[in-house]
DNA sequence: ATCCCCACCTGGCCGC
DNA sequence: TGCGGCCAGGTGGGGA
């Protein structure tokens, strides 16, 4: 499911209203997500207070009282649900549901299909903590972007979109996003990552393009997140995506939607992932 | 180190 | 309508 603004419309949608309520009662269901639960998982978060959340790539940290924090993953088909008092008391758990949070005043419930998503608690530093601590740096942040990008691909020796979504090169990235990023740089994702830098190190012209509208098509991404979140009950990222208004992502065979060019849109495997560009428009 | 491939799961879709 | 095969937006770990 979730990249990047995805990840932050389920995080804004949370915000609303877990912040300052404290958690009284936590169910797990027998399955366990893509790890097992933290040890002593629900003895170590009831009655903390929920005091702050966050989002770091595709993470989301909860921070809570005593220094606890839970850094939750989606995966691929993650999605919360907030329960609201008068709705709590009705609902039935569905298959799927591995974690609900009881809090004082809503019920936060999280629904995990292919249980590719992951919880972890800390009482670190969140930073430090396996997950996030090689993370690259966040798009849309002044760490991301030509020059330091430029000494990360140089002598790097494979295409730019396997390395687009090295989430230690650059963090909450996914295979949709990376996509419609190239194509919107017209350039082709096979190109090698040498291809982006000068001898001295330097970034070319491609790939200040590049960052320029990888940093466009999340920010518009959040936007329209941001604007479809309205219905807080059932915050899943499918309803942050663009949904029907990619260029290339799911597209194959259809028609380039670059206005100047009659070219179709193909689908390749990179890395084992689908890949969709316009061999015509994308060099 | 670097890169690729696989595993981890269920559900949806397509063709027969 | 049923069933098998294939596909899926992610990432940690293992092997080359």
């Amino acid at each position: 499911m979730p990249e990047l603004p995805e990840v932050e419309t389920v995080k804004r949608g949370l915000e609303e209203f877990i912040i300052n309520e404290s958690i009284k009662e936590v169910y797990l269901s027998k399955f366990s997500l893509r790890f097992p639960w933290p040890k002593d998982f629900v003895s170590k978060i009831v009655g903390k207070k929920i005091i702050s959340i966050r989002r770091r790539a595709k993470y989301i940290i909860i921070g809570l009282s005593d220094n606890y924090s839970i850094i939750a993953h989606l995966g691929m088909s993650g999605c919360y649900k907030v329960l609201k008092k008068g709705e709590v008391q009705d609902y039935k758990i569905l298959k799927h549901d591995h974690l609900i949070i009881d809090l004082e005043n809503f019920k936060i419930v999280y629904n995990d299909p292919r249980r590719f998503g992951y919880i972890d608690l800390t009482n670190q530093d969140p930073e430090i903590h396996k997950f996030l601590s090689s993370l690259g740096p966040e798009p849309l942040s002044n760490h991301f972007n030509a020059d330091n990008l430029a000494e990360t691909l140089l002598n790097k020796n494979k295409p730019i979109k396997n390395t687009l979504l090295d989430q230690n090169i650059v963090s909450g990235l996914g295979n949709i996003y990376v996509c419609e990023a190239l194509f919107r740089s017209k350039i082709n994702p096979k190109k090698n990552c040498s291809k982006f830098v000068t001898s001295k190190g330097k970034p070319r012209k491609n790939l200040i393009l590049l960052v320029k509208k990888i940093n466009e098509v999340i920010k518009e991404a959040i936007e329209v997140g941001g604007s479809t979140l309205r219905d807080f009950s059932n915050i899943n990222g499918k309803m942050g995506y663009f949904q029907s208004s990619f260029n290339v992502y799911n597209r194959e065979n259809e028609k380039c939607l670059l206005g100047s060019c009659d070219g179709a849109v193909k689908r390749i495997i990179q890395s084992g992932r689908s890949t969709f560009f316009c061999s015509k428009c994308q060099k």
